[in-house]
DNA sequence: TGCTCTTATGTAATCGATTACAAGGAATAA
DNA sequence: TTATTCCTTGTAATCGATTACATAAGAGCA
């Protein structure tokens, strides 16, 4: 028989309640030290720990956060994944949480945050990657009260916490960047038009172009869809033109990895004939050759806050919806000349 | 107020049994469809989940899966790791079942694996990278008869469940293709000694010099500790010696790395002066320049295969222990020429 | 000595489900 | 018609903790 708070506190010679309260840190104080002492030997002896399902029934906190994001962010070791969700599990260790990762493999929009917030699985979640196609998922938390933090999805006019990148400052910095470096010829290679990251940083690649009077050539804005093949495809085309582009602004260090690929098959010199900046300061960023200048972003931070928002949610529901925006910064290396 | 099975059995004017055995995918069937019909038009409207504590606590089986890894598994968007959960969350989400990850920050010998199994957070363990040091914790695990499995740390003359590549093979393969290609002075870049993947790669390639009647050189056998940074130093002295090798065999494709920046920076050339095998097939080899040859690792398939053989472990307890080796396979690209 | 105030501990209700067992009613068989 | 069986549902114990409230013992004080 594994052992029970009633079988510890028949053993010590006390009544359950003297036992729960030893592991309660603040009842624990009146409990007399011997009695603690009696306790935790037998506890030990025993090897006992408390039933975490009993506990949560009786009313203890819940500490478990559910972290939510699309089974594909994991592949090929993705950097912006595992980075927020290093900084994510970092922080909750330290607060005394646990975290249930749910790495979904259908659509986003189908996964069922109700059962697993309902049901009390998870007190509350952490939402990484969602797509724009959620914002009514979004919608329906924010109505039922459910503690969450979004991460990277920023969304207008929604009183959330959430926790992103100025991305629409990190690409404007990027596009500055390469025309002061004399560029005037400036691509850009984005995802998919939907997603707010592709937005806000078309965004700031369109305001920088303005504010150096460059008119916007549509030929240059393409979309790679943040995959590597999907831009080296893309660039292949856009080397047919006959008013080639100087420089290519690329959404993501995978794209900007496809853009490199198909300049460097088209016999073309990298910065030379076409300067590259990519997105993420991925490790990629470093082993590619040339090296890839690219915007860094604050992975490790961003996870960790979030999950710090969110925990200081559940422990004081009145406190106000938290916004946190992190600067992006553009890292220099060769692509960019 | 949440809604509970008292309040969905009171609107339903049914006892609470009866709404238990409608959740219940077997019972279920014990009642009558009008009955479960206007339950579940109640649960609908009410948004009801049942309270999984509660069901734990009376005897649900518990389906979540602790992930035990050291926190630093994640760094650079490893690529090992990321398979790994992918293979994990996507077999568990199949299965019906939870993951909690853990990703301690200490070192994993501290982490308490008695508190999560014992309190029955989670029913079992997945413990991948576990270390060396921690034959003592996995004692431990086997005696309490905590269902666990372990990948990627074979173990010697214990009958636990576990999920491993054939790491003797695998880099003999590698070794021997070098052997093949004419090598026959042939250096190997390994991890900490303590670590049972170098120890089994040390064995493949031993095998290999041994089965060619080439003599072992121990100026050729580095520590590189599995890291660039490390690997590059130990290359770069390496390659202080008078009698160069002419090939490299890397544990791991980060030290291939290193080495490849190592040789690169004594101007000599992949492969031609050099020949260089990593092992992963990470992303890193398809990117970096000269394209590395690696050891591809079905790392999807091992996360899988080892959730599968837990949960059924979970379901069937006298199942015997099972180990499941999988073949590593040599992806060969330009750096082994 | 008696009263009050602490301090330490115990009693018992409670959280929200599962499930063994009981039981009523309908269907079937004799 | 009555006995038997099946189908459906309900009753109540149980899982293992937390915690409000009660209470007993000891300390402090007049």
């Amino acid at each position: 028989m594994e052992p029970t708070i009633h079988s510890i506190a028949k053993k010590a010679g006390v009544s359950i309640a003297t036992v729960s309260r030893v592991f309660d840190p603040i009842k624990s104080k009146l409990v007399s030290p011997g009695t603690k002492e009696k306790i935790l030997k037998i506890v030990k002896e025993e090897g006992y720990y408390p039933n975490s399902q009993a506990r949560y029934l009786a009313g203890a906190p819940v500490n478990i956060l559910g972290v939510v994001l699309p089974n594909e962010s994991f592949f090929y070791g993705s950097y912006y994944t595992t980075e927020i969700i290093r900084g994510v599990t970092e922080k909750a260790e330290n607060l005394g949480f646990n975290i249930m990762l749910f790495a979904t493999h259908h659509p986003l929009k189908y996964f069922n945050y109700q059962k697993i917030t309902k049901s009390k699985i998870v007190s509350g979640l952490i939402l990484v990657n969602t797509g724009a196609d959620e914002i009514n998922t979004i919608k329906d938390l924010y109505n039922e009260k459910i503690p969450f933090v979004v991460v990277n999805n920023y969304i207008k006019n929604m009183s959330i916490n959430y926790v992103d990148l100025d991305n629409v400052e990190a690409a404007y910095q990027a596009v500055v960047y390469l025309i002061k470096k004399g560029h005037k010829k400036i691509a850009i290679l984005n995802g998919q038009s939907v997603s707010r990251n592709a937005k806000d940083r078309m965004k700031g690649y369109k305001k920088a172009l303005k504010e150096y009077n460059i008119p916007l050539t549509n030929e240059y804005i393409m979309n790679g869809e943040f995959l590597e093949v999907k831009a080296k495809e893309a660039v292949t085309e856009l080397l047919k033109l006959k008013n080639l582009p100087s420089a290519i602004f690329c959404s993501n260090d995978g794209m900007a990895l496809g853009a490199i690929h198909a300049v460097k098959e088209n016999n073309l010199r990298i910065p030379d004939d076409i300067a590259i900046i990519g997105f993420d300061d991925s490790r990629l960023a470093t082993v590619i050759s040339p090296s890839l200048s690219s915007v860094h972003q604050p992975l490790y931070e961003i996870g960790s806050t979030a999950t710090k928002i969110l925990i200081e949610r559940l422990q004081n529901p009145n406190l106000a919806p938290c916004k946190v925006i992190f600067k992006g910064e553009l890292v220099i290396r060769e692509s960019s000349g």
